[in-house]
DNA sequence: ACCCAAACTTACCTTACGGTAAGTAAATTC
DNA sequence: GAATTTACTTACCGTAAGGTAAGTTTGGGT
């Protein structure tokens, strides 16, 4: 369901404070911009969500809600290999087609603790979604699909990609590519790969050898 | 030089601005608040440098100084897997002993467009530091120790690694450390194996094949 | 027809913000 | 030693922020 699909005076808020808050981050957004955005009155927003931060709560809390799902319907697949590639792959999909909903997470999380009220929860959701990658790793390992042991550090290494490569995409814009990175199609097998076999090998993981073969 | 040896007016603003705006970011953090920090007047911030924005740029001019010196001090070694050990070590040590000085370089980067003026100047700085680093993996490269063909790509999972541990160190302390991962000290060398080797390979890179010994 | 609660508007409050005008004490220059 | 520049203080300005009080419309339920 894209923005706007239901013009309920929450939705619209909501929608506009996802834009509004995604652009300016929470500090430098204000409610009279969400409110004008939005087209309803102040008041409204209050009516609705109580205050700023709970509106900035029920939008994190959607902003999460929508990648988790995205995230456990994608990374199915035959391989754990396999799994990972989607994980990434979804992880920047989903930065290219709606940048702002992981824009409003990765402010949440990289940003000064004294910017966002204290009350602002989302630690706790982000720790359960890294044991949620750490479960798809440990299968691997579980399988004999990798010789390293190290749940954490492999889940720890895929999660640090992934979000670097999305930061990246949100500074630079989904087009730019600065450097002489494979385009995004192959990226995220290109990343599995060199986690998977090394930069000491070479380029292709034994589980796909022909990987990334035939794209321009 | 830490903080507060200098105590110029100049210094002791620079010094407050770099604690007030790492923990509440440029947009929640107030002239006053620095100033009253700093043990100065108000008007002296504006007449030191102009605007908020003025301050913020000599404070994250220094902060990027002071890394990227770090950074190409600490950067030697035999090897170029000692170096992008040393890469990576430097960085983790910069981020715990100087938390502040991070936070306020990745929140530039990391957050809205929109809560920073847009006439603060940082992005060609930080591709130049990429370059850098594209520089020392292009070494690898070329001397056979990497078989992998993309010091591009190379470079990004590098960075990636290395951005994500200290945003997670940002967020969880330098002390806390949920999940079952290296401790700092070891940290360094277990990424740059995994790194090297690929997951599916046992755990030693043939580099330094008792990299990490002891650990739990 | 009446009631009542949910949804909404107008008008306003207090506070804190970035920034400045105007003047002053102390060095520096000539 | 007068003139000027540098470093500083007090007092203030206009604006915009988060939030609210009080009243109005709207749409069931009975």
């Amino acid at each position: 369901m894209s923005p706007g699909a239901d013009s309920s005076t929450k939705t619209k808020v909501m929608d506009a404070a996802l834009h509004v808050f995604a652009e300016k981050g929470y500090a430098a957004a204000s409610v009279r911009d969400i409110a004008a955005v939005a087209g309803v009155t102040k008041p409204m927003v209050y009516y609705h969500f109580g205050s700023k931060a709970g509106l900035y709560q029920a939008l994190l809390d959607q902003c999460l809600d929508i990648s988790l799902q995205a995230l456990k319907e994608a990374s199915q697949g035959p391989t754990v290999r396999e799994q990972l590639v989607r994980f990434i792959r979804t992880m920047l999909t989903l930065a290219q087609s709606n940048p702002d909903r992981i824009r409003v997470v990765v402010q949440t999380y990289s940003v000064a603790p004294g910017q966002i009220p204290e009350e602002i929860q989302f630690r706790d959701r982000l720790l359960a979604r890294f044991d949620w990658l750490k479960g798809i790793v440990q299968g691997g390992i579980d399988a004999g699909e990798f010789k390293h042991k190290s749940a954490d550090l492999m889940a720890l290494a895929i999660m640090g990609q992934t979000h670097f490569l999305m930061t990246r995409m949100l500074i630079f814009g989904p087009d730019e590519n600065p450097g002489d990175l494979p385009p995004l199609e192959e990226m995220a097998e290109a990343i599995v790969d060199l986690f998977l076999v090394g930069a000491q090998s070479p380029e292709r993981s034994v589980a796909n050898p022909i990987a990334g073969a035939g794209v321009a």
